[in-house]
DNA sequence: TGTTGGCGCTCTATGCTGATGAGTGCTAAT
DNA sequence: ATTAGCACTCATCAGCATAGAGCGCCAACA
């Protein structure tokens, strides 16, 4: 979208702006009461008939004021809108929210979205960082019976993950020790992808010895490895309850359709996937959202991770009217930081 | 409350009956028509102006027609419905829902209310064993880093729990797993509260002898419990969008309010506390619960756990007018299920 | 040429009206 | 004890008029 003179700026940041507070069409008269620009309704008319025409606004019905298109919306994203500094108290409290669980990511994460859907009347996702692409820090087994056996992983980030499986010989406890520490020398710093790797070319290699150490290490390994259902994309939401209190969704047949979609995970993981490019941070208004489900909403979403290397998604999701230049900065600090405090872990 | 007269409880069954079905008030010549009891408009009148004397029916409005009151479906539970047997077809259905992770508890209950909330329109819940009152049957200590260890407790049922904790000394992992063989000896068959108090004595029996293998042991043990909150009451819910159905929630109020609660993790809790008694299954109808936020439904709900040792409960909630007949058996029938499996694991 | 005031038009929201129908309570007859 | 009949109440809905917000267009003006 090309940019537009400056008067056309001025009154479409107005009219987004107060339509974001307001859910209301806005009219030529109230805007130009509004006295911050001395033009007669007349005239704004006649600009709000060509952003009309630009399909940057458009009228619920004839004779009512205009609300912004999803283009509009869009354009005021990108041209319009002032990103403020939070103040130091949302900072604060944010950081505070975060750090409380220091070194538990999973709780990290939980309490940053909470936060985050205290702060603003939004709901707020995130994605745990998948554990398949995780560096591995260590795997412990634990005899639970004869067959049954628990294995404990644990990332370099922090996060656990255990797994029920069943052997069809019986370990001993100290056997499983043995075998973890053996494994663990063997995975340090891989992902589980690359652990799976290493396993399958070490079978083969190996695989005429089958009462070694090494060749019982990877059955055990290779058992616990089919166990774990491959996707194990893993999503948190909070603040569900937020999306009642707006307009838009007073209408039930709405609000049921979204909220089946925040219960559906898959929907929810397409959605915190759809952004990959590598952006930094990135905003989905309405139909630009590949979910159906979601082309009422406007989705704000920053990766968290290494530098260069994300490991997952936070995100607010709103109505397409949200307040962009409060939650842009707010889910960026947010990101940043968890990240610092997955650094200093 | 005392009996009726068997016309006044053929007429109650068959208003209740209407109204489950319907969610409409019920009038006198629709009953009339309702061709089972020959009897006239008028008299069907007499006899529904005396049961609202009594307090079981009410209504919405002068010239409405009757529905039931609170203390009608009371009525209606304790005296006039019939309980059928389930159909095959659904005993097998939650039978496979419920075996299809055995071994794992949580993964069968929340296939359990899964399997609840497709049979019936409605919302299920179940409250997780309490890690405190479950036998324990392993502990493993994972050194994670010079400081932080994970502790891995596996209950008697199969429940796993990770405890993240911090001591200022360093070990070593053959340091942890000798510990671990050691305190697995120590409190094989216990509950987590009688590990606690065992400790807490062996702590005051052995303080002097501060580097012993006992003593490190304790003091590990010690931390980790320290480090659990104290209360752990889990909860699952499913079935949330199902109550959107009904229409006594049409209203977005209400429909909030519940909604509330059901984030609400205390509430919840709250809820599942209520029924203690020991009853083996338990009916709250309205107002009878004592969560105000659920006065406009009602709550089924059965122990599960072995005989005499309740470990939880599962339970159905919905609008007052549920259908409790058939309701009552598929709650009883889960719960049945559920320990069964565990029985044999 | 850009801006403005004025006029007529459209459409929504609101409130009033009367008709309709479901359902009741009461009474008198069976 | 039961029933038929009648008058009454109340919610719901369609129909209609009114008010008000807001627009588009046009002619006048700087």
């Amino acid at each position: 979208m090309e940019n537009l003179t400056e008067r056309y700026d001025r009154i479409l940041n107005a009219i987004v702006s107060s339509y974001i507070c307001s859910a209301e069409p806005v009219g030529s008269r109230t805007l130009s009461r509004n006295a911050a620009f001395k033009l007669s309704p007349a005239t704004i008319r006649n600009v709000m008939a060509d952003l009309e025409d630009l399909n940057l606004l458009c009228q619920p019905h004839t004779s009512a004021g205009r609300i912004p298109t999803d283009k509009g919306f869009r354009y005021y994203v990108d041209h319009l809108m002032e990103l403020p500094e939070l103040p130091e108290t949302v900072q604060e409290k944010i950081r505070m929210a975060c750090a409380s669980h220091q070194g538990n990511m999973e709780e990290m994460l939980k309490d940053g979205i909470m936060a985050l859907s205290q702060l603003a009347p939004y709901v707020s996702v995130v994605s745990l960082p998948h554990f398949n692409q995780a560096t591995l820090k260590h795997i412990r087994f634990v005899r639970l019976n004869d067959r049954q056996i628990l294995a404990v992983m644990v990332s370099g980030s922090g996060s656990v993950q255990n797994v029920l499986f069943e052997m069809d010989t019986v370990f001993v406890q100290d056997d499983l020790n043995r075998f973890s520490n053996f494994l663990n020398q063997m995975v340090d710093g891989l992902t589980l992808e690359g652990v799976k790797r290493k396993i399958f070319s070490q079978m083969k290699a190996d695989k005429d010895a089958y009462d070694s150490v090494m060749s019982q290490v990877l059955r055990l390994s290779q058992k616990m490895l089919d166990q774990r259902a491959g996707d194990d994309s893993e999503i948190m939401i909070d603040g569900k309850l937020n999306i009642l209190e707006h307009p838009e969704f007073a209408d039930l047949d709405k609000m049921k359709q979204l909220f089946r979609a925040f219960e559906e995970k898959n929907i929810m993981v397409k959605l915190l996937d759809e952004a990959q490019k590598g952006e930094q941070l990135q905003v989905f208004i309405g139909v630009e959202n590949q979910c159906e489900e979601m082309n009422l909403c406007s989705v704000v979403m920053a990766d968290y991770g290494q530098e260069g290397q994300p490991m997952g998604k936070i995100g607010v999701i709103g109505p397409t009217r949200m307040e962009y230049s409060r939650i842009i900065p707010l889910v960026r600090y947010t990101a940043e930081v968890i990240n610092q405090l997955m650094d200093n872990s």
